[in-house]
DNA sequence: GTCTATAAGCCGATAGAC
DNA sequence: GTCTATCGGCTTATAGAC
């Protein structure tokens, strides 16, 4: 059926532009480049996006879940009281992060390259992202009974955003645990107020 | 004398770079552009640098006095104890960052661009530029006498680089102080257990 | 929906005169 | 040290056939 071999089409061109732009990042890469690594010409690239903009927004929205979900599990299957589930978001992510191909987080990565648009469909995506990840912390943080907890889950993203920052930067995994210290001694102490 | 006129026409060189890669990004900023803005023939700037990559190195080392500079100053001219001194930085940043043409941290955003050359030369000055904060931070602390000052600067430039990237990201410099608020309540805890 | 072919222009970098 | 002029290649995007 034409439809479906259509969509499978659309979704090889987005996969194929997630590894790169990922990699390379978005400005590095060309369109060329996509269409030739998901084994398409460009005349159909540009069939299934109107332009290389509407190509970099596919991709971050491809993201967006399945990072989310790698979050929420990392956090479920860590044992302990919330301040350990929480450092055990930053655990895993200083594993993930001494993987060779570890480029930080597309999502910001991508937010400053475009800061000079703010109104690209692409940040409006990883700004919700972000806000999505700070509301289901919040909602964690607030289930233990916690005063401020809004204020506590921006602290933890602060943390947790700084950590890809740095760690791209240096290169140097060591900083999520540092972050992730940091973040559970913030819970702990609010713990111990309430 | 011609070598007095050589320095100034570099430097103006490395103003126009400065003023457009930190407005634009690295890879949307030509050559052309720059040379241009400054004033001068691309030959004339290929004269000054060897290549692009060497233009942004350049870019990079002449911001990195000027900016640890700055955020001593803020230290220093808050009045308080160290916990509040170094929350100043953060309100400070914030005031800054509310400026329109602020566009986070040059440093940062650079070596988010660059993230596919890790041994580029504007990524050891940035790495390096970040080191000095951290050391320069750690220094005060332990001045004060807290157990773990190193840990405890990483976890402030943690939260420094944090903000950095989520106001960029939402637009939304409230986030700088609540960042400052998590570094002082780690740093009071630190103080408490002397 | 996918192809071949190409437009129109910008990219980083260089040649050679003065 | 600064200029004019230009190279070869790559860029996003499109025209038109099937």
């Amino acid at each position: 059926m034409t439809m479906a071999a259509a969509s499978s089409t659309r979704d090889r061109i987005v996969s194929a532009a997630a590894k790169l732009f990922y990699a390379e990042g978005i400005r590095a890469v060309s369109v060329d480049a996509v269409a030739e690594a998901a084994g398409v010409t460009k005349r159909t690239l540009y069939y299934h996006f109107d332009s290389k903009d509407d190509l970099i927004a596919a991709y971050l929205d491809g993201r967006d879940q399945p990072n989310l979900q790698l979050f929420q599990k990392w956090f479920a299957e860590t044992e302990g009281d919330v301040a350990t589930k929480v450092e055990g978001i930053f655990r895993n992510l200083a594993r993930a992060a001494r993987h060779p191909k570890w480029k930080g987080c597309g999502f910001l990565r991508t937010s400053a390259e475009l800061a000079n648009m703010p109104g690209h469909p692409a940040m409006r995506i990883a700004a919700a992202h972000k806000k999505k990840f700070e509301n289901w912390l919040h909602q964690r943080l607030e289930t233990e009974g916690i005063d401020g907890a809004d204020v506590l889950a921006r602290q933890v993203l602060l943390l947790l955003d700084g950590s890809f920052a740095v760690v791209l930067l240096h290169r140097d995994p060591s900083y999520m645990e540092t972050a992730g210290m940091a973040a559970a001694s913030l819970i702990t102490l609010a713990l111990s107020s309430r």
